[in-house]
RNA sequence: GGCGGCAUAGCCAAGUGGUAAGGCAGAGGUCUGCAAAACCUUUAUCCCCCGGUUCGAAUCCGGGUGCCGCCUCCA
């Protein structure tokens, strides 16, 4: 099978096949530390992540860069409003940037990139450019002259005939007057008074965003990469600018596929900062939704395809989770009783032929059809879920043990591959009646009930359940009991 | 105005020529004293509209309609 990707370049998708045979370079395009995350970030870095993750379990050797854009007029303004530095903040965002990834379980990046530590290559580019012909000075400032760049467009699909000015409503560019062009854009900025700088042959200033990127891939992963990756908002100009900046200086493609991801809507309209309409991972994790569950969300939806967060939308991915997750603690629960052993096996896509792995695989391959993945771990996690309730209701299983053993992992595996995981329940602090004090009272909710007393095993079960405890009646006519 | 994308059940969402995956919600059932939970079964004669190609189309072509993104910082 082969591994087919939708590449924006070429508007089509097209078999996977890196530089070098076996390995995978790949560079996405990281965050502006001046605020939280939103779920527009959530929905990129959770995608790109589980790219990653399914490269690697397809047997690639993968290579992850990430850059942080830590130099940029959004985090001046915040640190001037809050009287501290721009490394102050940048270093505030950077460090909540991974607690969020963190939890929603995105591997580290082989490596991450700050602009701020970038300086050397961003000189050393906008140099060549500027020897080429691509790049000109202007009071203090340097430009990219994008009439020079005969492929300019090639990404977004647009001519520079076709671009507007102030399309958006922007048409009073202060810097406008040092262009040769409208559309030429910034590739160092001239440094403006208390603001942060660095020395450079055009004067001390501060670089351009798009440059940044340029420079970090060409120094941590070389001049054509396999995959870059980032949100569909960056295709023009972003990344736009980038080709023509790397693909200028070094005469090679900057990327042979590029990946980008759908925007996150709110009410049908994209969510952002501009318009106000987002949420942060944090608020929405700390409001009680677990951050599975919200991986699953986005798992849920093709990557490249709009979706629509709302509130009935969480609700049903929470439950979605549950169910899977219900399968995924089967090992955990049962497995010691059953004989299984916990420990991991050797994974990976040649590591088993089974339908669902074939299944899973398909889909994936697919331009990474997680929704599809998704319905094969549903199917596993129904058989787990089923012999669960039997062995609940009859003591023993239906099915082999071993069969369900296999079931199980196999389940554990491809999940992982989509980067959920179910953690065991630890044991949590305990509040309200002690078990004793529990198991007392469901005993005498035993009598009442052999009474025919329900007013009493009523009483008993609502005093219970006010307390955070909920019982079970079960088949046998025991009554199980937990902690909500 | 230019460029790109999307329209599938109550909601979310797969499916790119062969007769509609999956999830959530709903309905019926098993269990229960009744519940809850869990499990089982079930839920689109049809895929925005009109026309065309084909033995056959949600899937291809043409024309509409609606929505979104980008052309400004943006994941």
């Amino acid at each position: 099978m082969t591994l087919t990707l939708y590449n924006t370049l070429t508007r089509q998708r097209e078999p996977f096949v890196p530089l070098v045979a076996d390995r995978v370079n790949m560079y996405c395009c990281g965050v502006t530390v001046y605020d939280y995350c939103h779920l527009g970030h959530a929905r990129s870095y959770v995608v790109w992540d589980t790219v990653r993750r399914y490269l690697i379990w397809r047997g690639y050797q993968v290579r992850y860069v990430q850059n942080f854009t830590d130099i940029d007029d959004k985090i001046l303004n915040r640190a001037k409003a809050e009287e501290t530095t721009m490394q102050a903040i940048a270093d505030r965002y950077t460090q909540a940037y991974f607690e969020d990834m963190d939890r929603l379980n995105i591997l580290r990046a082989d490596e991450y990139t700050y602009a701020t530590h970038t300086l050397d290559g961003i000189k050393r580019l906008i140099h060549e450019l500027e020897q080429k012909g691509f790049a000109y000075a202007a009071a203090g400032d340097v430009y990219y002259r994008v009439h020079q760049f005969e492929h300019y467009g090639k990404l977004s699909g647009r001519k520079l005939a076709d671009l507007k000015v102030g399309a958006s409503g922007r048409v009073d560019d202060p810097d406008l007057q040092k262009k040769e062009d409208p559309f030429d854009f910034a590739l160092w900025k001239a440094a403006k008074r208390d603001e942060p700088a660095w020395e450079s042959p055009w004067g001390a200033g501060r670089p351009g965003w798009h440059i940044e990127c340029s420079a970090m891939v060409r120094d941590r992963l070389g001049e054509t990469i396999d995959i870059h990756m980032g949100g569909a908002d960056l295709i023009f100009p972003h990344h736009e600018n980038e080709i023509a900046q790397s693909e200028a200086a070094t005469g090679q493609p900057l990327a042979r596929y590029w990946l980008h991801n759908g925007m996150v809507n709110v009410g049908g309209e994209k969510m952002s900062k501009s318009l106000g309409n987002f949420t942060t991972i944090r608020a929405l994790l700390d409001s009680g939704l677990e951050p599975m569950a919200l991986r699953f969300f986005i798992l849920q939806t093709q990557y490249r395809k709009p979706m629509d967060f709302t509130e009935a939308a969480i609700v049903s991915a929470q439950k979605g989770w549950e169910h899977l997750k219900e399968g995924l603690l089967f090992g955990h629960e049962y497995g010691l009783q059953l004989g299984w052993s916990l420990e991991p096996v050797p994974v990976g896509a040649a590591a088993d032929v089974s339908p669902h792995h074939q299944q899973f695989q398909a889909a994936m391959d697919d331009d990474f059809n997680t929704a599809g993945a998704l319905a094969v771990l549903f199917d596993l996690a129904k058989t787990l879920r089923r012999e669960k309730n039997v062995l609940v209701h009859a003591g023993q299983l239906e099915m082999a043990a071993d069969v369900l053993e296999h079931t199980w992992r196999e389940l554990a595996e491809l999940a992982a591959v989509l980067g959920l995981a179910a953690q065991p329940v630890a044991a949590k602090p305990q509040t309200g009646p002690s078990d004793a004090a529990i198991a007392a009272l469901v005993e005498q909710r035993q009598a009442a009930r052999k009474a025919r007393n329900f007013t009493e095993s009523d009483r008993i079960r609502d005093l219970l359940k006010a307390q955070g405890i909920t019982l079970i009646d079960q088949a046998g006519g025991e009554t199980r009991w937990h902690r909500d």
